[in-house]
DNA sequence: GCGACAG
DNA sequence: ATCTTGTCGC
Protein backbone atom coordinates (compact mmCIF):
# COMPACT_ATOMS: atom_id res chain seq x y z
CA UNK A 1 0.00 0.00 0.00
CA UNK A 2 2.08 2.99 1.10
CA UNK A 3 5.15 0.52 1.15
CA UNK A 4 4.91 -0.14 -2.49
CA UNK A 5 5.28 3.72 -3.03
CA UNK A 6 8.10 3.58 -0.92
CA UNK A 7 9.90 0.47 -2.38
CA UNK A 8 9.36 2.33 -5.85
CA UNK A 9 10.59 5.12 -5.56
CA UNK A 10 13.39 3.79 -3.84
CA UNK A 11 14.58 2.02 -7.37
CA UNK A 12 13.85 4.84 -9.41
CA UNK A 13 16.23 7.14 -6.99
CA UNK A 14 18.80 4.33 -7.55
CA UNK A 15 18.36 4.82 -11.18
CA UNK A 16 18.50 8.43 -11.31
CA UNK A 17 21.78 7.83 -9.49
CA UNK A 18 22.90 5.94 -12.06
CA UNK A 19 21.82 8.03 -14.68
CA UNK A 20 23.49 11.01 -12.97
CA UNK A 21 27.25 9.43 -13.42
CA UNK A 22 26.65 9.43 -17.43
CA UNK A 23 25.13 13.54 -17.41
CA UNK A 24 26.97 16.16 -19.03
CA UNK A 25 27.10 19.45 -17.79
CA UNK A 26 28.87 21.45 -20.65
CA UNK A 27 28.70 22.56 -24.02
CA UNK A 28 28.86 19.78 -26.52
CA UNK A 29 27.10 20.88 -29.30
CA UNK A 30 28.96 23.23 -32.17
CA UNK A 31 26.19 25.49 -32.38
CA UNK A 32 26.69 26.27 -28.57
CA UNK A 33 30.57 27.59 -29.30
CA UNK A 34 28.94 29.69 -32.57
CA UNK A 35 25.31 30.82 -31.29
CA UNK A 36 23.80 29.20 -34.31
CA UNK A 37 20.89 28.39 -33.15
CA UNK A 38 17.88 27.54 -35.30
CA UNK A 39 15.88 24.68 -34.29
CA UNK A 40 14.48 24.10 -31.17
CA UNK A 41 11.81 21.49 -29.61
CA UNK A 42 9.52 21.90 -27.01
CA UNK A 43 7.65 19.15 -25.08
CA UNK A 44 4.85 19.04 -23.00
CA UNK A 45 1.64 17.12 -21.70
CA UNK A 46 -1.80 17.43 -20.88
CA UNK A 47 -4.35 15.82 -18.83
CA UNK A 48 -7.65 14.45 -18.93
CA UNK A 49 -9.43 16.62 -15.96
CA UNK A 50 -11.97 13.66 -15.09
CA UNK A 51 -9.04 10.56 -15.61
CA UNK A 52 -5.70 12.37 -15.29
CA UNK A 53 -3.81 8.63 -16.06
CA UNK A 54 -5.20 9.79 -19.82
CA UNK A 55 -3.06 12.33 -21.12
CA UNK A 56 -1.82 13.86 -24.76
CA UNK A 57 2.34 14.63 -24.82
CA UNK A 58 3.61 16.75 -28.00
CA UNK A 59 6.44 17.71 -29.55
CA UNK A 60 6.64 20.64 -31.41
CA UNK A 61 9.72 22.08 -33.31
CA UNK A 62 10.80 25.92 -33.59
CA UNK A 63 12.67 28.06 -36.01
CA UNK A 64 14.65 30.38 -34.52
CA UNK A 65 15.32 31.77 -37.65
CA UNK A 66 11.45 32.21 -38.97
CA UNK A 67 10.26 34.18 -35.66
CA UNK A 68 10.02 31.24 -33.85
CA UNK A 69 7.33 29.88 -36.20
CA UNK A 70 6.61 26.10 -35.86
CA UNK A 71 7.89 23.85 -38.17
CA UNK A 72 6.81 20.36 -36.91
CA UNK A 73 3.91 19.06 -34.54
CA UNK A 74 2.95 15.67 -33.30
CA UNK A 75 0.87 14.34 -30.45
CA UNK A 76 0.26 10.99 -28.73
CA UNK A 77 -2.57 10.05 -27.10
CA UNK A 78 -1.76 7.93 -23.96
CA UNK A 79 -2.60 6.28 -20.39
CA UNK A 80 -0.33 6.49 -18.31
CA UNK A 81 0.84 3.54 -15.88
CA UNK A 82 2.63 5.69 -12.99
CA UNK A 83 1.11 8.28 -11.29
CA UNK A 84 2.64 11.82 -10.67
CA UNK A 85 5.33 11.26 -7.35
CA UNK A 86 7.13 14.86 -7.13
CA UNK A 87 11.07 14.11 -7.67
CA UNK A 88 10.22 10.94 -10.37
CA UNK A 89 8.25 13.37 -13.01
CA UNK A 90 10.51 11.40 -15.52
CA UNK A 91 8.93 7.84 -14.85
CA UNK A 92 5.79 9.31 -15.51
CA UNK A 93 5.88 11.51 -18.70
CA UNK A 94 9.18 9.49 -20.48
CA UNK A 95 7.94 6.99 -22.14
CA UNK A 96 5.27 8.90 -24.67
CA UNK A 97 8.03 11.75 -24.77
CA UNK A 98 10.60 9.25 -26.00
CA UNK A 99 7.90 7.96 -28.84
CA UNK A 100 7.61 11.06 -30.26
CA UNK A 101 10.77 11.83 -30.63
CA UNK A 102 12.01 8.85 -31.89
CA UNK A 103 9.57 8.93 -34.77
CA UNK A 104 10.69 11.93 -35.30
CA UNK A 105 14.39 11.35 -35.28
CA UNK A 106 13.09 8.41 -38.00
CA UNK A 107 10.89 10.21 -39.75
CA UNK A 108 12.44 13.83 -40.32
CA UNK A 109 15.43 13.89 -39.36
CA UNK A 110 16.04 17.61 -41.01
CA UNK A 111 13.52 18.88 -38.28
CA UNK A 112 15.89 17.33 -35.56
CA UNK A 113 16.13 20.11 -32.79
CA UNK A 114 19.39 21.56 -31.57
CA UNK A 115 18.03 21.54 -28.33
CA UNK A 116 15.22 19.82 -26.50
CA UNK A 117 13.02 22.26 -23.60
CA UNK A 118 10.96 20.60 -20.90
CA UNK A 119 8.12 21.60 -18.71
CA UNK A 120 10.15 20.73 -15.44
CA UNK A 121 13.85 20.54 -14.23
CA UNK A 122 16.74 19.20 -15.43
CA UNK A 123 19.69 18.87 -12.56
CA UNK A 124 17.91 21.24 -10.33
CA UNK A 125 16.46 18.04 -8.65
CA UNK A 126 16.37 16.39 -5.66
CA UNK A 127 18.87 13.76 -6.79
CA UNK A 128 20.10 16.36 -9.63
CA UNK A 129 18.18 13.97 -11.98
CA UNK A 130 15.37 15.50 -13.42
CA UNK A 131 13.00 15.22 -16.44
CA UNK A 132 15.35 16.83 -18.95
CA UNK A 133 18.47 15.72 -17.88
CA UNK A 134 16.56 11.82 -18.02
CA UNK A 135 15.33 12.71 -21.08
CA UNK A 136 18.66 13.82 -22.12
CA UNK A 137 21.09 10.92 -20.94
CA UNK A 138 18.51 8.68 -22.19
CA UNK A 139 18.71 9.91 -25.80
CA UNK A 140 22.06 10.91 -25.77
CA UNK A 141 20.70 14.53 -27.16
CA UNK A 142 21.24 18.33 -25.66
CA UNK A 143 18.38 19.16 -23.22
CA UNK A 144 17.29 21.49 -21.10
CA UNK A 145 14.76 21.80 -17.92
CA UNK A 146 12.10 25.00 -18.09
CA UNK A 147 10.33 24.94 -14.63
CA UNK A 148 7.54 26.85 -13.90
CA UNK A 149 7.74 26.75 -9.80
CA UNK A 150 10.79 26.26 -7.69
CA UNK A 151 11.31 22.60 -6.63
CA UNK A 152 12.17 23.22 -3.26
CA UNK A 153 13.79 20.15 -1.73
CA UNK A 154 16.27 19.86 1.68
CA UNK A 155 19.07 20.84 0.71
CA UNK A 156 18.24 23.50 -2.03
CA UNK A 157 16.80 26.87 0.08
CA UNK A 158 14.37 29.18 -0.91
CA UNK A 159 16.27 31.63 1.45
CA UNK A 160 14.57 34.90 3.02
CA UNK A 161 15.97 36.83 -0.25
CA UNK A 162 14.38 34.73 -2.61
CA UNK A 163 11.62 36.96 -2.56
CA UNK A 164 13.71 39.96 -2.65
CA UNK A 165 16.51 38.49 -5.28
CA UNK A 166 13.26 38.06 -7.59
CA UNK A 167 12.05 41.65 -7.18
CA UNK A 168 15.43 42.39 -7.83
CA UNK A 169 15.30 40.87 -11.76
CA UNK A 170 14.13 44.25 -13.63
CA UNK A 171 15.05 43.06 -17.13
CA UNK A 172 14.42 40.44 -19.63
CA UNK A 173 17.46 38.05 -19.40
CA UNK A 174 17.85 38.94 -15.74
CA UNK A 175 18.89 36.22 -13.33
CA UNK A 176 20.15 34.85 -10.28
CA UNK A 177 21.84 31.42 -9.77
CA UNK A 178 20.11 28.73 -6.95
CA UNK A 179 22.65 26.94 -5.39
CA UNK A 180 22.60 23.76 -2.82
CA UNK A 181 22.54 25.16 0.34
CA UNK A 182 25.04 22.31 2.18
CA UNK A 183 27.18 19.89 1.28
CA UNK A 184 29.71 21.45 -1.11
CA UNK A 185 28.76 25.06 -0.18
CA UNK A 186 26.78 26.53 -2.80
CA UNK A 187 27.33 24.39 -6.06
CA UNK A 188 25.06 26.44 -8.60
CA UNK A 189 21.98 23.73 -9.83
CA UNK A 190 19.63 26.42 -12.05
CA UNK A 191 18.60 30.26 -12.57
CA UNK A 192 16.01 31.94 -12.11
CA UNK A 193 15.16 33.82 -15.12
CA UNK A 194 13.18 37.16 -16.08
CA UNK A 195 11.87 36.43 -19.43
CA UNK A 196 9.46 39.36 -20.16
CA UNK A 197 9.24 42.86 -18.87
CA UNK A 198 5.98 41.73 -17.78
CA UNK A 199 6.47 38.35 -16.06
CA UNK A 200 6.35 39.03 -12.52
CA UNK A 201 7.94 35.26 -11.45
CA UNK A 202 10.60 34.28 -12.50
CA UNK A 203 11.03 30.89 -14.96
CA UNK A 204 13.66 28.34 -13.57
CA UNK A 205 16.14 26.75 -15.90
CA UNK A 206 18.42 24.17 -15.42
CA UNK A 207 20.99 22.16 -17.63
CA UNK A 208 19.22 18.94 -18.90
CA UNK A 209 22.13 17.48 -20.70
CA UNK A 210 25.35 17.98 -22.91
CA UNK A 211 24.72 22.43 -21.73
CA UNK A 212 26.39 24.67 -19.89
CA UNK A 213 23.68 26.81 -17.62
CA UNK A 214 24.54 30.25 -19.22
CA UNK A 215 24.20 28.74 -22.94
CA UNK A 216 20.88 27.12 -21.16
CA UNK A 217 19.71 30.50 -20.41
CA UNK A 218 20.65 32.11 -23.57
CA UNK A 219 18.74 29.77 -25.42
CA UNK A 220 15.91 29.76 -23.65
CA UNK A 221 15.80 33.92 -24.16
CA UNK A 222 16.34 32.98 -27.83
CA UNK A 223 12.89 31.53 -27.69
CA UNK A 224 11.02 34.08 -26.01
CA UNK A 225 8.29 36.04 -27.83
CA UNK A 226 6.21 38.06 -25.80
CA UNK A 227 5.56 35.49 -23.22
CA UNK A 228 7.09 34.17 -20.14
CA UNK A 229 7.31 30.78 -21.24
CA UNK A 230 9.54 29.94 -24.59
CA UNK A 231 7.91 29.24 -27.66
CA UNK A 232 8.34 25.84 -27.82
CA UNK A 233 6.99 24.47 -24.49
CA UNK A 234 4.71 26.71 -24.66
CA UNK A 235 3.49 25.66 -28.01
CA UNK A 236 3.38 22.38 -26.75
CA UNK A 237 1.57 23.15 -24.00
CA UNK A 238 -1.42 24.78 -26.08
CA UNK A 239 -1.41 22.26 -28.72
CA UNK A 240 -1.67 19.04 -26.34
CA UNK A 241 -3.94 21.15 -24.38
CA UNK A 242 -6.47 21.49 -27.06
CA UNK A 243 -6.51 17.98 -28.55
CA UNK A 244 -6.93 16.88 -24.21
CA UNK A 245 -10.50 19.34 -24.82
CA UNK A 246 -11.64 17.87 -28.31
CA UNK A 247 -10.95 14.29 -26.53
CA UNK A 248 -13.11 14.98 -23.55
CA UNK A 249 -15.79 16.43 -25.91
CA UNK A 250 -16.36 13.37 -27.73
CA UNK A 251 -16.60 11.40 -24.80
CA UNK A 252 -19.08 13.69 -23.46
CA UNK A 253 -21.26 13.12 -26.64
CA UNK A 254 -20.99 9.63 -26.08
CA UNK A 255 -22.21 9.34 -22.81
CA UNK A 256 -24.97 11.89 -24.15
CA UNK A 257 -26.29 9.52 -26.41
CA UNK A 258 -26.69 6.43 -24.47
CA UNK A 259 -28.03 8.14 -22.03
CA UNK A 260 -31.58 8.13 -21.01
CA UNK A 261 -31.80 10.93 -18.30
CA UNK A 262 -32.49 13.67 -21.10
CA UNK A 263 -35.07 12.45 -23.18
CA UNK A 264 -38.38 14.23 -21.35
CA UNK A 265 -41.49 12.95 -23.21
C1' DG B 1 7.34 15.07 13.94
C1' DC B 2 6.03 18.76 10.44
C1' DG B 3 6.06 20.95 6.20
C1' DA B 4 7.51 20.98 1.24
C1' DC B 5 6.78 18.83 -3.00
C1' DA B 6 8.66 19.96 -11.14
C1' DG B 7 3.91 18.20 -13.76
C1' DA C 1 -1.75 18.71 -14.14
C1' DT C 2 -6.96 20.43 -13.46
C1' DC C 3 -11.00 23.46 -11.39
C1' DT C 4 -12.31 29.04 -13.47
C1' DT C 5 -14.31 35.24 -14.28
C1' DG C 6 -13.30 39.21 -14.53
C1' DT C 7 -10.16 42.75 -15.31
C1' DC C 8 -6.56 45.76 -16.97
C1' DG C 9 -4.04 47.32 -21.00
C1' DC C 10 -2.30 47.67 -25.89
Amino acid sequence: MESEIESVTALWSQEQFTMKSKLIISNTEKWQADRKLNLVGGMDISFCKADSSIAICTLVVCSVSQQLKVVYEDSLHVKLSTPYIPGFLAFREFEPCLSLYTKLTSKHSELIPQVLMFDGNGILHPRGLGLASHFGVCTNTCTIGVAKNLYQMGSILRDENHFSQINSLSAPGDHFFIKNSEGNGGEILGAALKTTQEAKRPVYISIGHRIGLETAIWAVMQCIDRYRIPEPTRQADIRSRQLIRKLEESKNKKVDQYSPKMSFH
